[in-house]
DNA sequence: ACAGTAATGAGATTCGTTATCAATAATACA
DNA sequence: TGTATTATTGATAACGAATCTCATTACTGT
Protein backbone atom coordinates (compact mmCIF):
# COMPACT_ATOMS: atom_id res chain seq x y z
CA UNK A 1 0.00 0.00 0.00
CA UNK A 2 1.01 3.37 -0.24
CA UNK A 3 2.65 5.02 2.59
CA UNK A 4 2.41 9.03 3.69
CA UNK A 5 5.71 10.53 4.32
CA UNK A 6 6.51 13.98 5.79
CA UNK A 7 9.06 13.95 2.14
CA UNK A 8 6.11 13.49 -0.13
CA UNK A 9 4.49 15.94 1.53
CA UNK A 10 7.32 18.80 1.55
CA UNK A 11 7.92 17.67 -2.26
CA UNK A 12 4.27 18.03 -3.08
CA UNK A 13 4.09 21.92 -1.06
CA UNK A 14 7.87 22.83 -2.39
CA UNK A 15 6.42 22.17 -6.08
CA UNK A 16 3.07 24.53 -5.37
CA UNK A 17 5.32 27.30 -4.14
CA UNK A 18 6.86 27.58 -7.49
CA UNK A 19 5.47 29.44 -10.10
CA UNK A 20 7.63 27.37 -12.99
CA UNK A 21 9.37 24.34 -14.32
CA UNK A 22 11.73 23.32 -11.78
CA UNK A 23 14.10 20.32 -11.98
CA UNK A 24 14.20 17.58 -9.41
CA UNK A 25 18.02 18.66 -8.65
CA UNK A 26 17.26 22.50 -7.91
CA UNK A 27 14.22 21.42 -6.01
CA UNK A 28 16.47 19.40 -3.62
CA UNK A 29 18.15 22.07 -3.15
CA UNK A 30 15.32 24.09 -2.17
CA UNK A 31 14.43 22.35 -0.17
CA UNK A 32 18.06 21.73 2.01
CA UNK A 33 18.22 25.47 1.90
CA UNK A 34 14.80 25.20 4.09
CA UNK A 35 16.59 22.82 6.80
CA UNK A 36 14.86 19.48 5.63
CA UNK A 37 16.93 16.69 5.56
CA UNK A 38 15.22 14.85 2.69
CA UNK A 39 17.08 13.01 0.17
CA UNK A 40 17.91 13.34 -3.93
CA UNK A 41 16.68 10.35 -4.34
CA UNK A 42 13.75 10.48 -2.52
CA UNK A 43 13.25 14.01 -4.40
CA UNK A 44 13.13 12.00 -7.82
CA UNK A 45 11.02 9.34 -6.76
CA UNK A 46 7.95 11.53 -5.41
CA UNK A 47 8.36 13.53 -8.26
CA UNK A 48 7.67 11.16 -10.93
CA UNK A 49 4.85 9.72 -8.75
CA UNK A 50 2.82 13.01 -8.58
CA UNK A 51 3.65 12.89 -12.89
CA UNK A 52 2.17 9.32 -12.51
CA UNK A 53 -0.57 10.53 -10.44
CA UNK A 54 -1.39 13.25 -12.41
CA UNK A 55 -0.15 16.02 -10.18
CA UNK A 56 2.32 17.57 -11.50
CA UNK A 57 3.39 18.17 -15.45
CA UNK A 58 6.53 17.18 -16.50
CA UNK A 59 8.65 18.24 -19.57
CA UNK A 60 12.06 18.16 -21.21
CA UNK A 61 13.86 21.18 -21.09
CA UNK A 62 15.67 21.83 -24.24
CA UNK A 63 18.88 20.28 -22.57
CA UNK A 64 16.85 17.29 -21.68
CA UNK A 65 16.76 17.97 -17.63
CA UNK A 66 13.20 16.72 -16.90
CA UNK A 67 11.67 20.17 -15.46
CA UNK A 68 8.62 19.71 -13.28
CA UNK A 69 5.71 21.86 -11.82
CA UNK A 70 2.29 21.23 -10.12
CA UNK A 71 -0.42 21.42 -12.34
CA UNK A 72 -4.39 21.76 -12.75
CA UNK A 73 -5.12 17.77 -12.39
CA UNK A 74 -7.56 15.92 -13.79
CA UNK A 75 -7.83 18.42 -17.34
CA UNK A 76 -5.50 17.48 -20.59
CA UNK A 77 -3.72 20.82 -21.33
CA UNK A 78 -0.51 22.63 -22.55
CA UNK A 79 2.20 25.01 -21.45
CA UNK A 80 3.62 28.59 -22.42
CA UNK A 81 6.66 28.82 -20.83
CA UNK A 82 8.90 32.49 -20.13
CA UNK A 83 12.67 30.85 -21.31
CA UNK A 84 13.73 33.71 -19.21
CA UNK A 85 11.77 33.82 -15.86
CA UNK A 86 10.06 30.42 -15.58
CA UNK A 87 6.13 32.19 -15.73
CA UNK A 88 4.18 29.12 -16.84
CA UNK A 89 0.80 29.73 -17.96
CA UNK A 90 -1.50 26.74 -18.56
CA UNK A 91 -3.36 26.91 -21.77
CA UNK A 92 -5.99 24.49 -22.97
CA UNK A 93 -6.19 24.00 -27.30
CA UNK A 94 -8.75 21.72 -28.32
CA UNK A 95 -7.72 22.89 -32.14
CA UNK A 96 -4.81 21.66 -31.21
CA UNK A 97 -6.00 18.26 -30.06
CA UNK A 98 -8.47 17.66 -32.82
CA UNK A 99 -5.44 18.93 -35.13
CA UNK A 100 -3.28 16.11 -33.41
CA UNK A 101 -5.71 13.38 -33.53
CA UNK A 102 -6.56 13.87 -37.52
CA UNK A 103 -3.01 14.13 -38.82
CA UNK A 104 -2.10 10.71 -36.70
CA UNK A 105 -5.12 9.21 -38.15
CA UNK A 106 -4.46 10.77 -41.96
CA UNK A 107 -1.32 8.55 -42.11
CA UNK A 108 -2.74 5.32 -40.60
CA UNK A 109 -0.50 6.37 -36.98
CA UNK A 110 -2.83 4.97 -33.88
CA UNK A 111 -2.63 5.76 -30.13
CA UNK A 112 -1.75 9.42 -30.93
CA UNK A 113 0.32 10.89 -28.47
CA UNK A 114 1.26 14.64 -28.57
CA UNK A 115 3.92 16.99 -27.17
CA UNK A 116 3.04 21.04 -27.28
CA UNK A 117 4.71 23.66 -25.50
CA UNK A 118 5.09 27.14 -26.32
CA UNK A 119 7.99 28.82 -25.47
CA UNK A 120 8.56 33.08 -25.42
CA UNK A 121 9.27 36.34 -23.04
CA UNK A 122 6.88 36.81 -20.59
CA UNK A 123 5.58 40.69 -21.08
CA UNK A 124 7.91 41.36 -17.55
CA UNK A 125 11.03 39.79 -18.96
CA UNK A 126 9.98 41.88 -22.55
CA UNK A 127 10.45 44.81 -20.95
CA UNK A 128 13.35 44.14 -18.85
CA UNK A 129 15.28 43.41 -22.62
CA UNK A 130 13.80 46.19 -24.26
CA UNK A 131 13.25 49.15 -21.43
CA UNK A 132 11.90 52.15 -23.36
CA UNK A 133 11.70 50.39 -26.72
CA UNK B 1 36.82 29.39 -42.42
CA UNK B 2 35.06 26.08 -42.28
CA UNK B 3 37.05 23.18 -43.71
CA UNK B 4 35.04 19.90 -45.57
CA UNK B 5 36.05 16.87 -44.14
CA UNK B 6 35.20 13.12 -45.11
CA UNK B 7 34.01 12.68 -41.61
CA UNK B 8 31.10 15.09 -41.98
CA UNK B 9 30.28 14.13 -45.53
CA UNK B 10 30.07 10.57 -43.76
CA UNK B 11 27.81 12.25 -41.40
CA UNK B 12 25.55 13.46 -43.56
CA UNK B 13 25.82 10.10 -46.15
CA UNK B 14 24.85 8.25 -42.31
CA UNK B 15 21.87 10.39 -41.34
CA UNK B 16 20.48 10.49 -44.76
CA UNK B 17 20.04 6.67 -45.64
CA UNK B 18 18.31 6.65 -42.03
CA UNK B 19 13.91 6.62 -42.33
CA UNK B 20 13.67 7.81 -38.72
CA UNK B 21 15.03 9.69 -36.23
CA UNK B 22 18.80 8.30 -34.30
CA UNK B 23 20.74 8.95 -31.84
CA UNK B 24 24.87 9.89 -32.03
CA UNK B 25 25.52 6.61 -30.17
CA UNK B 26 23.65 4.50 -32.71
CA UNK B 27 25.05 6.49 -35.35
CA UNK B 28 28.84 5.93 -34.92
CA UNK B 29 27.84 2.46 -34.28
CA UNK B 30 26.33 2.06 -37.70
CA UNK B 31 29.78 4.20 -39.00
CA UNK B 32 32.07 1.83 -37.52
CA UNK B 33 30.53 -1.43 -38.78
CA UNK B 34 30.85 0.29 -42.30
CA UNK B 35 34.25 -0.10 -41.46
CA UNK B 36 34.66 4.15 -41.07
CA UNK B 37 37.05 4.76 -38.42
CA UNK B 38 35.46 7.86 -37.33
CA UNK B 39 35.36 9.24 -33.92
CA UNK B 40 32.33 9.43 -31.32
CA UNK B 41 32.93 12.99 -30.93
CA UNK B 42 33.49 13.92 -34.35
CA UNK B 43 29.96 12.48 -34.70
CA UNK B 44 28.50 14.32 -31.55
CA UNK B 45 29.98 17.73 -33.46
CA UNK B 46 28.52 16.58 -36.90
CA UNK B 47 24.91 16.49 -35.96
CA UNK B 48 25.11 19.47 -33.74
CA UNK B 49 26.82 21.32 -36.34
CA UNK B 50 23.99 20.00 -38.99
CA UNK B 51 21.03 20.93 -36.93
CA UNK B 52 22.42 24.41 -36.85
CA UNK B 53 23.04 24.55 -40.32
CA UNK B 54 19.20 23.35 -40.67
CA UNK B 55 20.11 19.94 -42.14
CA UNK B 56 19.43 18.15 -39.82
CA UNK B 57 16.31 17.95 -37.15
CA UNK B 58 16.72 17.06 -33.51
CA UNK B 59 14.46 16.03 -30.88
CA UNK B 60 14.57 15.11 -27.25
CA UNK B 61 13.37 11.22 -26.55
CA UNK B 62 11.53 10.78 -23.66
CA UNK B 63 14.27 9.94 -22.08
CA UNK B 64 16.68 12.71 -22.16
CA UNK B 65 17.84 11.31 -25.33
CA UNK B 66 18.78 13.92 -28.36
CA UNK B 67 17.82 12.45 -31.69
CA UNK B 68 18.32 13.45 -35.01
CA UNK B 69 17.11 13.04 -38.82
CA UNK B 70 17.92 14.27 -41.84
CA UNK B 71 15.63 17.30 -42.93
CA UNK B 72 14.15 19.01 -45.29
CA UNK B 73 15.62 22.16 -45.79
CA UNK B 74 14.31 25.87 -45.54
CA UNK B 75 10.69 25.00 -44.34
CA UNK B 76 9.85 24.91 -40.80
CA UNK B 77 7.46 21.98 -39.91
CA UNK B 78 6.88 19.40 -37.11
CA UNK B 79 7.10 15.27 -37.41
CA UNK B 80 5.01 12.27 -37.01
CA UNK B 81 6.72 9.76 -35.20
CA UNK B 82 6.34 5.80 -34.87
CA UNK B 83 6.90 4.75 -31.31
CA UNK B 84 7.68 1.54 -32.02
CA UNK B 85 9.90 1.54 -35.50
CA UNK B 86 10.76 5.25 -35.17
CA UNK B 87 9.38 5.90 -38.72
CA UNK B 88 8.45 9.55 -39.40
CA UNK B 89 6.48 11.73 -41.56
CA UNK B 90 7.21 15.73 -41.97
CA UNK B 91 4.05 17.19 -41.53
CA UNK B 92 3.06 20.96 -41.92
CA UNK B 93 0.49 22.38 -39.68
CA UNK B 94 -0.29 26.20 -40.73
CA UNK B 95 -2.99 26.29 -38.32
CA UNK B 96 -0.39 25.37 -35.63
CA UNK B 97 1.71 28.04 -36.12
CA UNK B 98 -1.00 30.45 -35.88
CA UNK B 99 -2.09 28.86 -33.03
CA UNK B 100 1.05 29.33 -31.51
CA UNK B 101 1.42 32.91 -32.55
CA UNK B 102 -1.97 34.05 -31.25
CA UNK B 103 -1.77 32.16 -27.74
CA UNK B 104 1.28 33.80 -27.16
CA UNK B 105 0.36 37.05 -28.18
CA UNK B 106 -2.58 36.92 -26.00
CA UNK B 107 -0.87 36.26 -22.88
CA UNK B 108 1.65 39.07 -23.61
CA UNK B 109 4.63 36.79 -24.73
CA UNK B 110 7.49 37.93 -27.40
CA UNK B 111 9.32 35.72 -29.85
CA UNK B 112 7.30 33.08 -29.24
CA UNK B 113 8.90 29.42 -29.85
CA UNK B 114 7.37 26.20 -29.61
CA UNK B 115 7.57 22.37 -30.08
CA UNK B 116 5.22 20.13 -31.25
CA UNK B 117 5.63 16.36 -31.79
CA UNK B 118 3.18 13.91 -32.45
CA UNK B 119 3.84 10.16 -31.23
CA UNK B 120 1.72 6.86 -32.13
CA UNK B 121 2.47 3.53 -33.93
CA UNK B 122 2.15 3.42 -37.33
CA UNK B 123 -0.01 1.24 -39.97
CA UNK B 124 2.87 -1.79 -39.90
CA UNK B 125 3.55 -1.60 -35.79
CA UNK B 126 -0.54 -1.18 -35.12
CA UNK B 127 -0.86 -4.29 -37.40
CA UNK B 128 1.89 -6.11 -35.91
CA UNK B 129 0.62 -5.68 -32.30
CA UNK B 130 -2.86 -6.42 -33.29
CA UNK B 131 -2.84 -9.32 -35.54
CA UNK B 132 -5.73 -9.90 -37.24
CA UNK B 133 -8.02 -8.20 -34.57
C1' DA C 1 2.83 -2.96 20.93
C1' DC C 2 4.12 -5.58 17.07
C1' DA C 3 4.94 -7.59 12.64
C1' DG C 4 5.16 -6.69 7.94
C1' DT C 5 6.94 -4.08 4.51
C1' DA C 6 6.93 0.35 1.86
C1' DA C 7 9.90 4.18 1.90
C1' DT C 8 14.16 6.41 2.69
C1' DG C 9 18.93 8.04 1.65
C1' DA C 10 24.07 7.92 1.25
C1' DG C 11 26.82 6.34 -1.90
C1' DA C 12 27.93 3.75 -6.02
C1' DT C 13 26.78 3.21 -10.73
C1' DT C 14 25.15 4.02 -15.34
C1' DC C 15 25.06 6.52 -19.42
C1' DG C 16 24.69 10.45 -22.63
C1' DT C 17 27.29 14.29 -23.64
C1' DT C 18 31.07 17.66 -23.43
C1' DA C 19 35.94 19.20 -22.47
C1' DT C 20 40.96 18.39 -23.13
C1' DC C 21 44.78 18.62 -25.93
C1' DA C 22 48.29 16.62 -28.79
C1' DA C 23 48.23 15.01 -33.47
C1' DT C 24 46.40 15.54 -38.02
C1' DA C 25 45.01 17.52 -42.26
C1' DA C 26 42.34 21.14 -44.96
C1' DT C 27 43.05 25.64 -46.85
C1' DA C 28 45.26 30.02 -48.25
C1' DC C 29 48.98 31.87 -50.19
C1' DA C 30 53.93 32.65 -51.64
C1' DT D 1 53.99 22.89 -55.52
C1' DG D 2 55.69 23.85 -50.90
C1' DT D 3 54.75 25.86 -46.60
C1' DA D 4 52.53 28.18 -42.78
C1' DT D 5 48.28 28.58 -40.53
C1' DT D 6 44.80 26.74 -37.92
C1' DA D 7 40.32 24.22 -38.01
C1' DT D 8 39.33 19.56 -37.11
C1' DT D 9 39.90 15.18 -35.23
C1' DG D 10 39.73 11.51 -31.67
C1' DA D 11 41.28 8.89 -27.48
C1' DT D 12 40.44 9.80 -23.09
C1' DA D 13 39.05 12.20 -19.04
C1' DA D 14 35.53 14.66 -16.97
C1' DC D 15 30.88 15.98 -16.12
C1' DG D 16 26.08 15.66 -14.74
C1' DA D 17 21.42 13.93 -14.59
C1' DA D 18 19.16 10.00 -13.28
C1' DT D 19 18.90 5.43 -11.40
C1' DC D 20 20.31 1.52 -8.50
C1' DT D 21 21.82 -0.82 -4.12
C1' DC D 22 20.82 -2.14 0.22
C1' DA D 23 20.94 -1.48 5.09
C1' DT D 24 18.10 1.35 7.93
C1' DT D 25 13.93 3.68 9.09
C1' DA D 26 9.19 4.34 10.04
C1' DC D 27 4.27 4.04 8.27
C1' DT D 28 0.01 1.06 8.83
C1' DG D 29 -3.25 -2.34 9.99
C1' DT D 30 -4.13 -5.57 13.39
MN1 LIG E 1 -2.51 18.30 -25.49
MN1 LIG F 1 6.34 24.43 -36.04
ZN1 LIG G 1 9.60 35.92 -17.87
ZN1 LIG H 1 6.15 1.74 -36.71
Amino acid sequence: MKRNTWQREAVRTALGSNEGFVSAQSLHSTLRDTGSPIGLATVYRALADLAVEGEADSLQSLEGESLYRACTPGQHHHHLICRNCGLTVEIEADAVELWAQSVASEHGFTQPNHVVDVFGLCAECTAQVRPGR
